[in-house]
DNA sequence: TTGTAAGCGTTATCAT
DNA sequence: ATGATAACGCTTACAA
């Protein structure tokens, strides 16, 4: 349990000469430095990390608000954790867990309100989200990942759904297709306000619209055997539907089981495209083509700009919408010819 | 920005009374403890979380070392970090994240010598891991899910690949299964001495030679394409093969594309296998004959182990080796008869 | 070039 | 029943 002033005796010196070593943010004579530094090494001394952060007013660390396991996470979500650490760590910043929602009221207060962290990235936002109202009344800088319904004044990074939805149903009536199906996130996120699944469904129904098409619209739980369900009966209810776009890539196994099921071969008789991240989509069969969330440039970006918001609180927040291009791989084609 | 300090003030009592009423460690008049919380509530006054860490030498947080970003995490690994997070928020403790490995070295050195946390939980041990040995010398309290070659003297939780690889393998030799594989986790880990992958191994080799049987073992990438071409090339190289025990759930469903492709009906014509968690397991086609590791528990009681090593570093470290049933499920059928 | 001392916000040990 | 005060380990003016 060695503390500075420990260091500090051993090689003979005062506590702020140490700290100064450590810091650099004076000169220390070589001769000195050397001595320190040796006792440094040789103890294998660091600052504590509570006394630092409570002299300097910053601990170094991000708090990164999570949903709560109950819905288990998405692989997408997986890759924004992973990428946000990642970034965190580029930057020497720890990142601290905080599942929110639930019964779980408390870790989030902790981490808001306790100056734990120097600031908040906070994942899965709703169109409305107490969450986000909470933060902004707490001065803690924070960013979001997706943006609630009245984006402005917060900074955040989100994917343009609408758009990106939209232009798949775009591709789509290129191929001529005329009726098509949207496979949403679930009925629960939807109820919630969830801002992917709600602007999915705005820009699949202006798009079908705009291109004078006939759309269906379903919700569907993120895991195989819902996306299963969800295809068996929209095969069966609307019959006439030759595309499917997905939100949810955590469905698609399941979706193209359910295609196998009813003898449709894609992109032969079926398209199916949407929006998912890489690995889900070549890993569908065949390939997906799909507008591929950029998850590690998102997080890596989330983090940067919660720094900047750190370093000046004062300016206005930045925030950065994404709008990836579409990647044509094999389970499009152009509409199947067939008995209506 | 108000300290206990300011509520003091505000209360007309000094700061150790609005302290004891924190903490209830003395008692305190009705009258000024009401007069007090009702300054606390308006002001929504949290403690200083470094302040108090400082004076009490506790953290309330624990750490989670997981595998750097660059190895996609699975699911399971996934499943992990959730349920230690959870069971962690139920006892009132946060949890700090540190990537191991790769260039992170600042991290895990940051988490471990800056008494930033009370004790640390690593995932993903190698049989001989140095992480483990540097957590020894910190005399940081510490759990490992999974565990080294010499796991006596440190906590730890693990599966017990070894029995349920050889359970796996019985249960093919008893339908009468004579020529079976073995499809591992990647080359890199069994060659890094990871412990599950190594284990699995021995589980199998035991296993084939105690019931007379021939095995091929292989390795594997944790990722469906990785077990596509993994099978393709084993039914090509070894057809006498008609079963697989797997412990790679990443793969699995490339696994299943493979088998498609050669024609083979599960389990009329090969049979399927081994270790996942139960998602993946059910998410199979058909539903997967396997042992499923408790995750959730396992998580759930490492934050135990650890909360009881930092209560009392003295006690001898406990530990907990699951060896879970295998669930009978449809991938396995008796053998089917082949032109040998 | 280095040392001294104040103070960050808390809690616990003394007094009163 | 409550208040004053020291201490946790660190950084940074201010002195020397």
């Amino acid at each position: 349990m060695s503390t500075i002033g420990e260091i500090a005796r051993r090689a003979g010196v005062s506590r702020s000469t140490v700290s100064y070593v450590l810091s650099g943010n004076r000169p220390v004579a070589e001769e000195t430095r050397r001595r320190i530094q040796a006792v440094i090494d040789e103890t294998g001394y660091r600052p504590n990390a509570s006394a630092r952060a409570l002299r300097e007013g910053r601990t170094h660390t991000l708090g990164l608000v999570i949903p709560p396991a109950g819905d288990r996470l998405t692989g997408m979500q997986l890759d924004f954790v992973a990428a946000v650490v990642e970034a965190a760590a580029r930057a020497d910043l720890d990142v601290l867990l905080s599942p929110s929602g639930g019964d779980h009221e408390r870790s989030f207060t902790r981490v808001v309100d306790g100056r734990r962290v120097d600031g908040v990235i906070l994942m899965e936002v709703r169109l409305d989200d107490d969450r986000v109202t909470r933060l902004q009344r707490s001065d803690l800088p924070f960013v979001t990942i997706g943006r609630t319904a009245q984006p402005d004044g917060t900074a955040w990074v989100d994917a343009d759904y609408e758009n990106l939805v939209a232009r798949c149903v775009d591709h789509l009536a290129d191929l001529g297709h005329r009726h098509v199906a949207l496979v949403n996130r679930s009925a629960e996120r939807v109820a919630a306000g969830y801002g992917p699944a709600r602007r999915a469904l705005a820009g699949f129904t202006a798009a079908i619209a705009g291109r004078g098409l006939t759309g269906v619209d379903v919700c569907c739980g993120d895991d195989p055997a819902a996306g299963e369900a969800c295809v068996e009966q929209l095969l069966a209810g609307a019959p006439e539907v030759t595309a499917i776009v997905t939100v949810n890539e955590a469905a698609l196994p399941g979706m193209r089981r359910a295609l196998d099921a009813a003898g449709l071969v894609v992109p032969r008789d079926f398209s199916v495209t949407g929006v998912a991240a890489r690995q889900p989509a070549e890993d569908f069969r065949p390939p997906l083509t799909s507008a591929g969330v950029p998850v590690e440039e998102m997080g890596t970006q989330a983090v940067a700009l919660l720094r900047e918001r750190i370093a000046r609180p004062a300016a206005p927040p930045g925030h950065r919408l994404y709008r990836p291009p579409i990647s044509l791989r094999s389970s499009t084609g152009p509409a199947p010819r067939r008995v209506s």
